[in-house]
Parts: structure tokens; C-alpha cells; sequence
DNA sequence: TTGAAAGCGCTAACAA
DNA sequence: TTGTTAGCGCTTTCAA
């Protein structure tokens, strides 16, 4: 069962390779009637392309931009650096990765800097993207000058990206929901909802989950309004200390946003790690440090590394026009807690 | 910046490319001062061999056969599923994938069967291993014809295999318990324990796990001594069914092993899904159900699709030579409650 | 609209 | 011990 090649199908629809390899990437300039009898030819003979000979012929490198947000967040530092991981070892597969930050809570900042990629025209784009109409329309201008570009972490619904790399928030937040209610048991009480801004989609989507189940399913517990600590975590220090000292029964805080060591801080000084059941987003030194020493309960997690894989994946396929594996590129939401961290 | 290519490297370092690639692959017959010259020019210019290239020069197919589990357990029903998806998915990739069906209970019929999957030399052999002598000495025999072996979900430590893909299975005990325990709350009572059979290695390790746990952090929950119930359903049903009406204060069960359905519809019978806390392994259609319904609190799962990419990676690595990332190939203890099942 | 031929970067057989 | 040569399966000129 020898591998069937470009030349089996030539010889059977008497055509030159040249002319199947035409038909097989639908370029232009084949008789129709050429066209139905290679396809013909390729569906008899269970005819699949050797992709690898295919890059290799093509000869050109991929190039993909990931545009992402610059500061202090850990969980974007943790996505920059599977960037640049990935950077080294795409290198023998033949694609070229590159990273660019940028302020993307400035909008304006963040279209500019997609216009500035575009010009490069690179074979695709990644980025972290702002729900803003600024933003949708340079992700859009992108997409019309034929660079795919696929949203990661935030997405932005409307605009004519391939794809988004992400999970579904408002199912992250009433996660938290079910395992804060369920840890606090039966204890009645007051729980803290602290979040980054509500100008990110997905931080007001976890909140809407979040809040949903908590009405439903444990309406003993009353969630205390929303308090917007900039996903700063020196600002979240303070929103919490106050929570604690304003809430005289506290029994949970979630945390929808970044700057969590802020959280954890507040807790453990006003030695409240224990009692308080704290639950938030994504794991990084000072999420899993939280853990082990029992003062976050559980963490939601989205896979940075397999975020920055798919995203990569999605668009290398999208080049070679091969489809992509479905189940794979679904990112999870993971739930950690203190047994199961990696 | 033009690709660096071996003719490059030929050049730097006035050798034919074919001695380039004699030291690049390790292959003998040549004076080490060439050696020497070689790797020189290789580092000099930063030479990064294209595996592509080299795939479709070697023009040989990688063919691994997976030996799985017959029977009717879900779990590996899915893990099967998985496999046969990859054949068809992999053959643009120039790899064969094969699955061989065997009772895995049975030391013996399972080491005939690696001997036997011996005979037709593949490239390399995925494995769901019992850990048994017999299985052991087979694997080693396997692995000393050259055939590398990677063990699946289930491992066999001391025997010759490259790699085990697989969870840390006490470390899911350990989550198990806390799950159990914090979802049970302050209530007091006994908590039922049921395994397949404790000849695997992996249900024993999660019952370890959990009794670690049970023990230290939840000393006011009694656990009940384990019970067996070869990961059969029926059986599964009869021993949960037992436990219940033996048991006046039972707060929850923990299943360590296959078969849940049994389990399912012995906490459903009773009228007990929903006070009893149950925990168990693998997402598979009734535990997603379960999950759903509330009869089910939590689930373990490891995500048999993952499994096998990485099994395949691995192996296809290996037979490239080239380095795996540890990171991608690290399978997780995946936790689903009804909110963040997929 | 089609075909012939050269080459992508590497490996394998044979020759020197 | 090393080099030469002919591919692997596909794409890309260029010519017909």
C-alpha cells in the first residue's frame, strides 16, 4: 500500500502534475472539464497531499505577529513567554512568530499598532483585542487586506477574525460561582466580587455567569456590588483590606479579574487566609503559591501555553489550508486547587 | 535572513552536505577532526535542521500501533475512539496508526499481543499496561528489538519504556478527597470507597491518595474500606446499592475506578443523588449526565484525546529524534463540575 | 489552458 | 573516510 502521490493522480486523469497540483490549490486557469476529471481521479484513488512536501516546495517561511498587552499582569507575561517559547521552537517547522506589545487598554494605541503589523503583511495575526469599534474596524481592515487574524483571551465577536482562542466566560464564572457556594457551605454571609474593568468582555461576562448561579443556587449568600480594582494589584490590595474590614460577615471573595496577589495579601494580613473562601483567575506564581498555602481556594485557569499552540495552529493550518482538529482547539477551563496544580 | 541550510553548513566547513548530515545524525565513519570541524560550522551560523525536509527525504511512514483494552468500559471506548480518529487525521502527516484490541486483564493474552504487534516492526508502540511480570517482560523484550514503547494511562515503571502518558494518579486521589470533603462540608458521617481492582496500579494509587487526605484534613469523615467492583457496571450497581442501605449516615462515595453508571443509578434509585456527595473518574456520557443532573459533584477526568496526540507526538518525536515539548506532553488532572463540563 | 523541468532541504546508495 | 548523484512529493517558473 505505497503512498499514492501527485504523479498516480496525473497518470490517471492523463494530465501533467503541474495541472493537478493547479486543480488542488483551485488556482486559476483549468478547464472546467480538467478540473471535474482530476477530482474525479483524486476521489478514486483516496488521492491525500503530502503537506510536508508541500511546505517544503512552497518554500516560505510563516510569518505570525501576536500583538499583546504590555505591564504587570502576570497572566500576560505568562502568554508573552509561551510566545516566546514558541518563537525558538518553531523555528525547524518553518514558522517565524513574533511579539509585539502594546497598552491594549488604549484602543486607540492598539489599532495602530494592528495598522503598523499589517504593513509588515505577515501571514497572520494574533491578538489580545479591546471590544472597542476602533479596534474592530483595524482588525477588519487587516482581515480585507488578507491577513488572517485570530482573537486570543478577549475576543471581539463582530469583528471578521478566523477564529478565537479563549474560553467561554460566563460558563469560567459560574464555575467559581458553584465552588465558591459549595466551600462556604453552610455559612451565611457576604460575598465580595471584585473585577479588572467592565470594559473587558470577558471580565463582565464572568461576573453575569458569576452572579447568575449565585442568585439561583445560593441565594444565602448576598453578593456585595462589584468593585473595579484595574486588574492592579496594589489596588486591589486596598479594595480587599476594606472589604474585609467594611464586611463583618465575609464569608467568600471572587476575584474576575487579574491582580490577585493584591487579594491574597489583604487576606493574609488581616489573617483571614482560611476562613475566607477566595476564589479567582489563573494560575501564576502567586495564585499556586495562594493555593498551597490555603489562602486561594480555587483557581480557573485558561492553559496559556496551549492558548498560544492553538492560536499558531489555527493559523498555520488556515496557510496551508488544511482544516484544523476541532476537540483540540477547544481551550478547557481548568479548575486547580491545591492537589491537582501542576 | 535566508534560511540556513546544510549546503551552508557544507560550505562553512569544506566538507558535502553528506558529511554534514553523517554528523548531524550521528552516523559512523567519520574522523572526529571532521566531526569537530562540522559542529563548529554548525554552531557558527546557527544551523537549525528542517525536519520537514528530512521526513520527506527518509520517504518512510511511521506506523505505531496502540494496544488498548477491549470490554465495554466508556473510558476506553472513548480512548479507542481517539485512536481510530488519528489514523485517518495523521496520514497527510506520513504517520499509520494502528489499534489493536486485547483483554488487558489477562497478563498473559496481553503479552502475546505486544510479542505478536513485535513481529510487524513498527516504529513504535502505545500500550495501556497492566502491571504484571509477564506485561513487563514483554515490553522489555519489545524495547530491546528497538521498538520504542510509551505506556498509556495506566504505567508499568520499571520497564523499559520511553515514556508514560498518564496522570499522577495519587495526586488525583488527593483531589478526589479534597472535592469530596469540602463539598460534604460540616455534615459528619462515612464515606464509601469502591475500585476496579487494585492489581492496577492506578486504582490503587488514587486510593492512597484519598485515604492521605480523608485522613488529615477530614478526620471527622469515617472511610469505609474499599470495595471491588471490576470497574463493571452491574456489579458496580450491586456494591453501591449494598452501601447505601447498610449505611444509616453515608455523605458520600468515591468510585476510583470504571463503571459509574452502576453507581449512577444506585444513588438514583435510593433518591439519593443529590444529599450523597460522589466523586469519580472520567468524563464519559453518563458521568457528564450525572454531572448535569446532580447526582454527580465532581468529576477527574484525564482527556483521553490529549492522550493520544501526545502519545503520537512522542513517538514520532522520538523517531525524528528531535526534542519533545514537557510542558505540552504533561497530561492534567482535569476537574469538571456540572458548570464547566465541555 | 496545459506541460516540462528545475528546485525546496534533506537522505541514501554508490563510488572514489 | 568522504563526495557525487539521484531522488522524496510538491510547487513554480517558463514555454508551448
Amino acid at each position: 500500500m505505497a503512498r499514492v502521490t501527485i504523479q498516480d493522480v496525473a497518470r490517471e486523469a492523463a494530465v501533467s502534475a503541474a495541472t493537478v497540483d493547479r486543480v488542488l490549490n483551485r488556482r486559476e486557469g483549468v478547464r472546467p472539464s480538467t478540473v471535474a476529471r482530476v477530482e474525479n481521479a483524486i476521489r478514486r484513488l483516496n488521492y491525500q497531499p503530502d503537506r510536508l512536501a508541500a511546505r517544503l516546495a512552497r518554500s516560505r517561511d510563516y510569518r505570525f505577529v501576536f500583538v499583546l498587552p504590555s505591564g504587570t499582569n502576570t497572566f500576560m507575561q505568562n502568554l508573552a513567554a509561551e510566545v516566546e517559547d514558541a518563537t525558538g521552537r518553531m523555528v525547524p517547522e518553518r514558522v517565524i512568530v513574533e511579539l509585539v506589545s502594546v497598552d491594549v487598554f488604549d484602543a486607540e494605541k492598539l489599532s495602530e499598532a494592528l495598522e503598523q503589523v499589517g504593513t509588515t503583511r505577515p501571514d497572520g495575526v494574533g491578538v489580545v483585542a479591546l471590544d472597542h469599534p476602533m479596534v474592530r474596524e483595524a482588525m477588519n481592515a487587516l482581515s480585507d487586506a488578507g491577513v488572517p487574524v485570530v482573537t486570543l483571551v478577549s475576543d471581539v465577536p463582530n469583528a471578521r477574525r478566523i477564529h478565537h482562542v479563549g474560553i467561554d466566560n460566563s460558563a469560567a464564572g459560574r464555575t467559581a460561582a458553584t465552588l465558591l457556594g459549595r466551600f462556604v457551605g453552610t455559612r451565611r454571609g457576604k460575598v465580595g466580587l471584585i473585577a479588572g474593568s467592565l470594559f473587558l468582555r470577558d471580565h463582565a461576562e464572568r461576573q453575569y455567569g458569576f452572579e447568575q448561579v449565585m442568585h439561583r443556587e445560593f441565594a444565602h449568600l448576598q453578593v456585595l456590588p462589584v468593585r473595579e480594582g484595574r486588574d492592579d494589584y496594589l489596588r486591589n490590595e486596598e479594595v480587599a483590606a476594606q472589604l474585609l474590614e467594611e464586611t463583618t460577615d465575609l464569608v467568600g471573595i471572587y476575584n474576575a479579574g487579574a491582580g490577585n496577589r493584591g487579594v491574597i495579601a489583604a487576606l493574609e494580613a488581616a489573617g483571614r487566609g482560611r476562613d475566607v473562601v477566595y476564589v479567582a483567575h489563573e494560575l501564576t506564581q502567586f495564585t499556586r503559591r495562594g493555593l498551597v498555602r490555603g489562602t486561594v481556594d480555587a483557581i480557573i485557569n485558561q492553559d496559556p501555553g496551549h492558548e498560544v499552540r492553538s492560536a499558531i495552529r489555527v493559523l498555520t493550518a488556515h496557510a496551508d489550508g488544511t482544516p484544523i482538529v476541532t476537540s483540540q482547539e477547544r481551550i478547557r477551563i481548568d479548575i486547580f486547587i491545591r492537589d491537582n496544580v501542576p
